[in-house]
DNA sequence: ATCCTTTAATGAATCGTTTTACTATAATGA
DNA sequence: TCATTATAGTAAAACGATTCATTAAAGGAT
């Protein structure tokens, strides 16, 4: 455990002080060191293998360029995780670095999170669930610039950025509608979350848009599960106009409407369509035929909240805008 | 963006020395310290709302507790989560905290990710991958005690911890023996990857086991998706003497063999059981009937790689140890 | 009255940088 | 020749904590 090298033995290598190696190391002090030093400096840094120490540039500078990433379980789960790469890659690109904490949903854990990012001087913290709903962030996020992401606050003066599920029932049911279907399906989300109403709402706006009438019939309450895609597709199918295509509020109730609807012989896409909502790879991809789907913007929204924090943490306000991004339709060959 | 309070400012507040104030804060210099103060010096610590600053603490200490994760894409993909979390919970238990980087399986960024990582002074390296391979780490890590989770190093003197391929086929093919099959085919990954050998090399010790005959035409080679798990399952149950259980790959190609078998009319596990490998929660509990599978030890591999280095990286000596963690099945109603 | 011990507390050095203010030498212009 | 201005560099303070060495006061013991 040896110590690492510090500027002061770079100096000495070099024969010069402290204060010349760190204008060379940062390019400042304009023309105060001339080229043979700056040249052996480097040299001297090379051959000592000098890394600064971030803690001490911390100290002095007080800039620890470093983002707190609390989430519920995004890190440790498979669902939303294109967050995390969005939002790392801004954080890069800004030389900002993302100091990650999976709270597993628990509050002690959160409150534990806030307090050590803060002990570390984080600038500002990202506060990300993985699924779109509703929070209270713990009481340390009010001491630095804060923005959450794919939730929202009751409380309302919170900055935050989620998914537009209204436009994104909306392009799926289009789908649909684009291809000449007029008996749309739709197998929703058990209700009362963001996603349920709002798909089940940009459901109903599409089909208006087009002068459908929205037959609540054609509408099912799912489990969010393959069982409740099963269930919900075989009670169209069997009905008396069954329709002839079906959205689903999710990929896994698309995988059970899949099973249902060959259960019962019609073929996918040429006797039923069927969409889905989510784009898991793990499903959307495997299934036969391939899964269309509606893809939410994960990586988008990790993007989005990193450069908010970038832009105004730095000015020093953070206006608690309500963001939406919009979901993008992703064509396989169900429909 | 005004200062945070310092050690001075509850000194002053409070009528005694920083050193006091340390004192209290740490419980250090014995009884040097009155109730009396002891009690002021809290108080003042709760009204300033004070914290310490880690980069100071940091400066002084020279102990950065914290420990650098590198990984390829777990942090940014469905697949391995469970490694973050576990290593999360083990370095947290320990007061450390985990400083994760996405790489992208980009050798740029994880020379980057090193160098940052070393600027701050991380006690140890955890580089972890996505699925079970062979890498060759970044110079950079060779400067602090490091452990490969979830990959092996060519070169040997690397110590790492992965899944034990070859008991984990074992241990699958056997779920299938004790139900009484004895004509088990196996769907398996592409070759050439540790798992696709070692899980190959498990179901032929476990039906050797039994005293059954290999028999090469009941193994075919699928891709790892669900449409390899399709036609291998059609080659199989097509021929001459079909198996009445197949064991898969990995999930996806048990999915597509699911889809094979219900075209042809068997029911699972009834006329032919399925086991897969990996246990993705979003097929496993999905399919219908759900999928029996044999689940990688993510999580303890975490947990593992993390112990290793808290033990070890303290005593100076990091022993290039290949540890394997078994594979633990998860029964179903596929089988 | 002197010496020793205990209790309660503090001053100052230290960690590794950055940055401000300063100095010494050389070159330039009048 | 003298004043001015670049040029090339350095000394020292500051950042916020910890810790070693020291001190001041009070309470016995002789």
């Amino acid at each position: 455990m040896k110590r690492s090298p510090t500027i002061g033995d770079v100096a000495k290598l070099a024969g010069v002080s402290p204060t010349t190696v760190s204008f060379v190391l940062n390019d400042v002090g304009g023309s105060s060191v001339s080229a043979r030093t700056r040249e052996r400096v480097r040299r001297s840094v090379q051959d000592l293998g000098y890394r600064p120490n971030v803690a001490a540039k911390l100290l002095r500078a007080s800039r620890s360029h470093t983002i707190g990433f609390v989430t519920d379980e995004i890190a440790s789960t498979p669902f939303a995780s294109g967050i995390i790469e969005g939002a790392q890659d801004v954080a890069w690109e800004n030389g900002k670095i993302l100091m990650i904490v999976n709270t597993g949903r628990n509050r002690k854990m959160e409150e534990r999170a806030a307090e050590m990012m803060l002990e570390r001087r984080v600038e500002s913290i990202i506060y990300a669930t993985m699924f779109h709903r509703a929070v209270e962030p713990p009481k340390g996020f009010r001491e630095v610039p804060a923005i959450l992401l794919d939730c929202y606050s009751e409380e309302g003066h919170w900055p935050s950025v989620v998914p537009d599920e209204v436009s994104g029932g909306r392009t799926a049911t289009e789908a649909l509608l684009v291809k000449g279907h007029e008996r749309i399906g739709f197998i929703n989300l058990p209700s009362g979350s963001p996603a349920a109403e709002g798909r089940l709402e940009g459901y109903a706006q599409a089909l208006e848009a087009r002068g459908l009438v929205f037959d609540a019939s054609l509408v099912k309450c799912g489990d969010g599960r393959s069982s409740g895609g099963y269930s919900g597709a075989l009670e169209l199918m069997l009905a008396a106009d069954p329709p002839t295509a079906i959205f689903c509020g999710n990929d896994p109730t698309a995988m059970g409407a899949y099973e249902a609807l060959k259960e019962l012989g019609f073929y996918i896409p040429q006797d039923v369509a069927v969409v889905g909502f989510d784009n898991q790879a793990l499903i959307a991809d495997q299934l036969r035929p391939p899964l269309s789907t509606v893809a939410l913007p994960h990586y988008e929204m990790g993007r989005w909240a990193v450069n908010y924090l970038i832009k105004h943490a730095g000015a020093g306000e953070t206006p608690p805008i309500r963001s939406t991004l919009d979901c993008v339709y992703v064509e396989r060959e169900s429909v």
